[in-house]
DNA sequence: CGTTCATTGTGAGTATAGGTAACAATGAGC
DNA sequence: GCTCATTGTTACCTATACTCACAATGAACG
């Protein structure tokens, strides 16, 4: 009651969810043998949000990683055919990524073991835990934009 | 309100907010140079949990991986002094880990990074909502046990 | 024009965290 | 004794992300 997080024991747990959360995430990738990492994953995920190509750079921000590991991340996925590099007429220093064909195709598979990965990593709540516990991530999230610089 | 988490929402968020805890706690290690990574700073703590100095088995379990990476973790921490690799009387195939009284005074030291990183993670929730977090997490982990094997 | 400076992506190398597989030493059961 | 399980470790592999340096390009400005 008194001290609800001792020494960072918090921040323990969310360490030691994410091993989990990690865990799971990959075994369903093999599972369904997509030939993603689960960190491609994200990018192709995110890849979708995106009404036209997105440089390099902008994946990197959205991912909150360096550049350089854009690149590492577009490399795998465009030697397995699921983006494509596609060089910016107006700036010939940007590279714009784009969804092949495949990409998309593997984007639809990967919704399926994605959401059963999340079901059994969420089993043990109810509905409304669920909201409860995306408000506050959501907001532990936030509140890192906020208070940075 | 229908659909809460659609493919993974929150698995994201998780894992998004872990990036970001890591990056925080690596950079509190770092700015108190006390000379341990993040996974050596919960092999320490971990060890100040037992009574009597553990087997490298029972910290695998624990920390809930591989016996090899116990190895590594511990390889570290000796070399640096802080923790020593005691031969167990009773079975000589075991090995019990102990603190030094370097690994003690790390510990010590290592309470306060670990405090203020949690403080900086956590700042945006208010005593109420950590509480709730904490059992939100909590829930999490224990189910993992429940639906093992 | 040329010089300087900022931007963009990437090569090279490193660190951390974790995993598998094989193995030697040891203990335990018959 | 012989067989089998346990324990930690050697050797190696993977994924992720980092820093640093750099080449190519674009932008600003005298």
């Amino acid at each position: 009651m008194t001290t609800p997080d001792p020494d960072g024991l918090l921040a323990e747990q969310l360490l030691r969810l994410t091993r989990r959360v990690h865990r799971i995430q990959k075994r369903h990738l093999e599972r369904d043998d997509l030939g993603v990492t689960p960190a491609q994953s994200r990018l192709l995920r995110t890849l979708a949000h995106y009404a036209s190509p997105p440089r390099m750079a902008d994946l990197a921000e959205r991912l909150e990683v360096v550049p350089r590991a854009v690149t590492t991340l577009v490399d795998g996925l465009e030697s397995s055919g699921k983006v494509r590099r596609m060089p910016d007429p107006a700036n010939r220093r940007v590279t714009r990524i784009e969804l092949t064909d495949e990409g998309h195709t593997t984007l639809r598979e990967l919704r399926g073991a994605r959401r059963s990965a999340a079901e059994e990593i969420l089993a043990p709540l109810t509905e409304k835990e669920r909201q409860v516990l995306g408000v506050l991530l959501d907001t532990l999230i936030e509140g890192d934009s906020g208070t940075r610089c």
